[in-house]
DNA sequence: TCCATATTTCAACAATCCTTGAATCATTGA
DNA sequence: TCAATGATTCAAGGATTGTTGAAATATGGA
């Protein structure tokens, strides 16, 4: 993830509707939900969810399928792993003190599978 | 944070200029930097660099305070460890895969148990 | 083929954001 | 007090982004 991805990527979730979006894509899992459910969730007009998908996809954080009458949108995990990834890696830059306590975060939501080192 | 912190800090991250300042500015440690140096180091002009400072102030990403006649910014580091666990804990939401690879990263570049102290 | 469904595209307009340079404010030292 | 320094504010303009509704495209079934 460069620069300019980093940049894309921030831009796409500086929008109400773009973040929440990517939320329920998240939740959805991998499978995606059809541009019209995720337009109904959000409550706004069709065309209106089709622009911001369009611009969630150009940043690269969802990906679209198409299958039979609909077309799937899927939140593209990796791209969101590595959005985090570069907020950590600049931002760390030797300061422990800020990704310290989102180690904490992560710790107590994703349970590291190989190692279970609970506190 | 919320949503609507998180919404301004995603959109204070999403500009270049913005975005290298805060690099800056987290490398410069809790001292900070004179406007002065800032805008010069971005080779922007005094006024475009003051904008963006505010900017970032807004967004609650850096702090400002006068030392004589310098302006000195700094990153507020808990705003951005903030910023990242939001990504984490709504972008988790259940689903390690994202946030695994994340802390590997945090793993290499911050001390993963001891909280750190400053060198 | 024709129709209904699911979605996108387009143009027009509104709103927001960025840049620029000139004017202004605050602080210090002579 | 005056001048110099460091920084901000402001207005104007251009560029980008978001919203809307109507029209267009793709798909599957009768």
């Amino acid at each position: 993830m460069d620069e300019a991805e980093a940049l894309a990527g921030f831009g796409a979730m500086a929008q109400e509707t773009r973040l929440r979006i990517v939320r329920l894509l998240v939740m959805a899992g991998r499978d995606g939900l059809p541009a019209g459910d995720i337009s109904a969730a959000m409550e706004v007009s069709p065309s209106n969810a089709s622009f911001h998908l369009k611009e969630l996809e150009r940043a690269g954080l969802v990906v679209a399928r198409r299958e039979s009458r609909s077309i799937l949108y899927a939140a593209d995990f990796e791209a969101l792993s590595g959005l985090i990834r570069f907020l950590m890696e600049d931002c760390c830059s030797g300061r422990p003190e800020i990704c310290a306590p989102a180690l904490a975060t992560a710790a107590a939501c994703c349970a590291p599978k190989s190692a279970a080192s609970a506190p």
